[in-house]
DNA sequence: GCTTATGTTTACATAAATGTCAATATCAAC
DNA sequence: GTTGATATTGACATTTATGTAAACATAAGC
């Protein structure tokens, strides 16, 4: 309640006045990053991204919001951080999705695939995070979600290519595999920000929306069986 | 290189004196209403969500921003009549493309379409307004993309059942069409907000681009045509 | 011309968020 | 134990946005 204090010269604490003892915690920073990038990942899901307050994911963590700025330079910092890092998740998640059902190619594992999908951008909002990193003009050269298209394509035409070849089928055409990969991105995007709503409005319960995505599974794959 | 600045127009000064006559423009209530909207969605088009701000807009209009707040209580008020008008405005687009080619049962006709649904979510970034609308929890009732896809879904059941009818085929699954209107507004809200990062990552251009959706637009009519 | 309704403005108030700084506590190394 | 590096904090500064109040100006009706 004593604000009458001294205004200048930050001299000597004045002796009658003593710091309180407090335990601090004091993490390495890396933890200390893995923390705060994690509470910022979950506000920015469950509110979007006016979510994203220092104050306010300071006191998730239990740190005061300098603690944040300390470690991330600014609030643009740590929002190019989150961005960075939940890129290469996503990234990670995909392709291993990719490449561990590869060699089995019935329908079964394309709706594996494409439920995989998107369900890595449902989840913790990611694509949400994206889409909101679009919206406001942000760009970090490596982990945008550009180049991760061009390597879903890659991988996704080699695999396609192995299994004509194995077929005595003719080559499959390379824009065809990119369009399958731009439609499946872009749905699974869609999905992700509009998918609740619709599905909502549609009626659709949680098994519903399972069928939607089987459904749209088994689109891409006849199509492929047509087109290989 | 001086900041352009407005010439300002004091009105009153304490003791009387009045710096000059200034000619005001006095709009009516809509027509200030329609303007403010408009600099609005361009600027949200242009810069984000972040751009919606009252003195910028006000600035564009030309206006103070209180005459903003006149018109419109608060800067949620603006938000949620743009979020209003604009929704509208893709429902009128969507339905009046889809209802415009009835009767016409090609593969070209299928293409329009899914051109015309694609160019209505990335005018404007129309997309952008309603995914940041999601994004940020907004809803309104009536106004929501909500019951537009049922709508859709509805007309399309519409028209498929009457050109099974034609054709003596059986009549189409209910939810087989529900599922492609589903994919459709995903796929299209989706590109509208990744579809130029995919595009340019892909090395597609515009033609590409109309490319893309054109084949799209036949995977959809060639499912259409087997599951009829 | 006078009055009235309301669109419009200036100046100010307020709030909230980011960012700065010096001081302090904690851990690790010596 | 002492020292050094740095994670952490409280208090403060700054910026910038929205919102308020009272006065003014304009178009329309009498």
């Amino acid at each position: 309640m004593s604000s009458d204090e001294m205004i200048v010269a930050p001299a000597l604490f004045p002796n009658g006045e003593r710091k309180r003892e407090v335990k601090r915690v004091r993490r390495s920073a890396e933890e200390a990053r893995r923390l705060i990038l994690d509470a910022a990942e979950e506000r920015l899901a469950a509110q979007g991204p006016e979510g994203i307050r220092l104050q306010d994911i300071a006191r998730d963590v239990g740190i005061s919001h300098p603690a944040i700025l300390h470690h991330f330079e600014s609030r643009e910092g740590l929002v190019a951080a989150l961005i960075a890092r939940t890129s290469i998740q996503l990234r990670d998640k995909i392709l291993s999705a990719l490449k561990s059902n590869h060699g089995t190619d019935d329908h079964v594992n394309a709706n594996d695939i494409i439920s995989n999908v998107f369900q890595a951008l449902s989840d913790k909002g990611t694509a949400r995070l994206l889409s909101w990193m679009l919206l406001t003009g942000r760009r970090t050269e490596h982990s945008t979600s550009g180049p991760l298209v061009m390597e879903i394509a890659d991988e996704l035409h080699t695999q396609r290519t192995e299994g004509a070849a194995l077929g005595g089928r003719p080559a499959p055409d390379r824009e065809d595999t990119l369009f399958i990969a731009m439609l499946t991105a872009s749905a699974a995007f869609g999905d992700a920000i509009i998918g609740r709503e619709l599905a909502n409005d549609a009626g659709l319960d949680s098994a519903g929306i399972a069928r939607f995505r089987a459904w749209f599974a088994k689109l891409l794959y006849d199509h492929v069986g047509d087109t290989l």
